[in-house]
DNA sequence: ATTCGCTTAGAAAACGTTTTCTGAGATGGG
DNA sequence: CCCATCTCAGAAAACGTTTTCTAAGCGAAT
């Protein structure tokens, strides 16, 4: 029922194959394209992408793969990635795996089913799950985490530098006695800790930092008890979100003021952040960066498959904000 | 290269038709299903996509088309729809518009280009642009905005009503002179102002609706304009996140404090409006309810597609923030 | 002028499945 | 016991394209 590329044919009075030529851009005499152009408009004809594909072999398509879908890093970076895909003439495929392997490997098999050009990959572990099967079908470029070894091109943000730039910062405010939070499971965490603690050592201060475990209880009842304690943090980093997320809570709980009470800092800038307390500093992500060097090194790998793997490590950018910047507001509290 | 059907059906001593239909469920004998099912591990069999959507003529996939991934009102609602349609073996494909008529109208095309089996859609205008076509070649059901006539099926919040029980919480709280911001170009705006403008009208207060311009520049203007006047409000609803977004910013600049100075209400929950100030009091909507009946009406329509269009009106939350439960933590400047 | 490319368009094959068609064997009823 | 019916598996067609193959036409070179 649906009209196809012989029915285009008959239309403009030519073969299948030359109204497909015409599509393809290929050389065909100017008339001939001529009618087949004006029996594409008046018939409306619409190729299928299926059949497409199936011929031709090759999808055109990239999968997209994020642990978190709602993270505003996750969503930044695809906006950039699609908008050079598009550029491309290439789709892109996202699928949100909630930071759960299972689901991860379950996409990657649909990619393959798929039969996807390629796959950025933000992997929810520090092993990409592979769902059983040893070998990945398609070039994968991974972003904002790496593989421990050295198996996949990856783009990441130089975690270590910007955790000492955090520090500095911190330092350069007053604070003293700083305690950063990091996950327990992935690279990045590992990375940002690595920083803080080098960064703390250059200055001469003895820090602590804290391994926060995954689940969510774990994770509020770490925090509440760093911070009820009697020697409490003058300054807090933390190495995510949702971790952040998480300490302004137990503050509020304790009804303790950011920054009047302790400083708080960390990666991921959100629109939010110049509003709580005197704002947060953070470190920003070059979120469109990424995404286009991500989408260029898997164009490369596409290009020359057998290349040895890349790693681009890319500077994030500190915005800085908090007390020394909202001083004049300063206040104490009138009850409790 | 890459193993197809037929290579399992060698392996396994069979024909590929007897393959697909042990693929497919359908009732074979046992002991050659089981055959097949070892040829399938063995070799690491998976089915073409392509293939098998060319073929069979139905792609198993809808679409899902939103304004703004970046919104977590899209994502939370895409990721219940992403769930249901998981359960029913259907794919997703997830198209973002950006509020840009043009990008929606070609993912419509390109939707139609996969030959999805039916697509949700979150418009980016109050008609639903058909890139020049007059049909669209597969049931909508859209989401958060309705079109103006009864064409679709659709599934919005029960704006008026929320937009009224914002501003009774905001009367509770004490606040008597409320303006209200609404997006210009939106039917969900409209709808919000005339229940805002109700529930004034029932209280006896005289207020204010503004309508904000979309652009980025005429909206900031706007709001600066009106919160720097003699005779400024003590409470401001915005109608969606962005403007939400804007007051805040605004207030800042010109040293204003929420809520020592102002109130401040709106709609979409998300989890940093409870750290700013003392709270922003907003209307949560019911986004897995969205979610869910979006899909299932979607389901529904796919099997009498002739029906009449219906539409669905769901109630949110209030979740109540703001003065009244931080009294305690109120405090006059020291400075400035 | 004849032959040798070279270009161009139509005919037909091919892509990897699912589904229809066909035939063989089993089953049951007359 | 034979024929009709039913079940099940293999053969082959079909899905809508792209691409290869083929042939025709034309210009240039011998």
């Amino acid at each position: 029922m649906a009209i196809g590329i012989k029915d285009v044919a008959q239309v403009a009075g030519v073969s299948p194959a030359t109204v497909s030529r015409v599509l393809a851009g290929r050389p065909v005499d100017p008339a001939m394209s001529e009618r087949v152009l004006a029996a594409v408009k008046s018939t409306g004809y619409r190729p299928n992408l299926a059949a497409r594909r199936l011929r031709s072999q090759h999808s055109n398509t990239i999968g997209l793969v994020v642990a978190d879908i709602g993270n505003p890093f996750f969503t930044a970076v695809s906006r950039a990635i699609e908008s050079v895909a598009a550029a491309r003439g290439l789709r892109v495929i996202l699928c949100n795996t909630d930071e759960d392997p299972a689901k991860e490997a379950a996409y990657l098999e649909l990619l393959h089913e798929e039969r996807v050009t390629g796959v950025i990959l933000a992997p929810s572990r520090q092993r990409v799950a592979r769902g059983g099967r040893s070998e990945l079908d398609y070039p994968v470029v991974l972003i904002d985490r790496a593989a421990p070894d050295a198996e996949f091109d990856c783009v990441l943000l130089d975690n270590a530098r910007m955790a000492e730039v955090l520090v500095e910062h911190l330092y350069a405010q007053g604070h003293r006695r700083i305690t950063g939070l990091f996950g327990a499971a992935s690279t990045t965490g590992a990375e940002r800790r690595d920083g803080f603690t080098r960064a703390a050592g250059r200055l001469g201060l003895t820090v602590e930092t804290i391994a926060v475990p995954h689940t969510k209880d774990a994770a509020e009842q770490v925090i509440a008890q760093l911070l009820s304690r009697a020697e409490r943090p003058d300054a807090v980093v933390a190495s995510n979100g949702v971790m952040l997320v998480n300490v302004l809570r137990a503050l509020r709980d304790l009804g303790l003021e950011v920054p009047r009470d302790i400083a708080l800092a960390g990666f991921d800038n959100n629109d939010w952040m110049e509003f709580v307390g005197g704002g947060l500093s953070v470190i920003e992500q070059p979120v469109e960066e990424i995404g286009r060097t991500a989408m260029t090194m898997l164009l490369d790998r596409l290009e020359n498959p057998d290349a040895a793997g890349r790693k681009v490590v890319l500077a994030g950018r500190l915005i800085p904000r908090g007390s020394s910047m909202r001083a004049d507001i300063r206040c104490k509290t009138t009850g409790d």
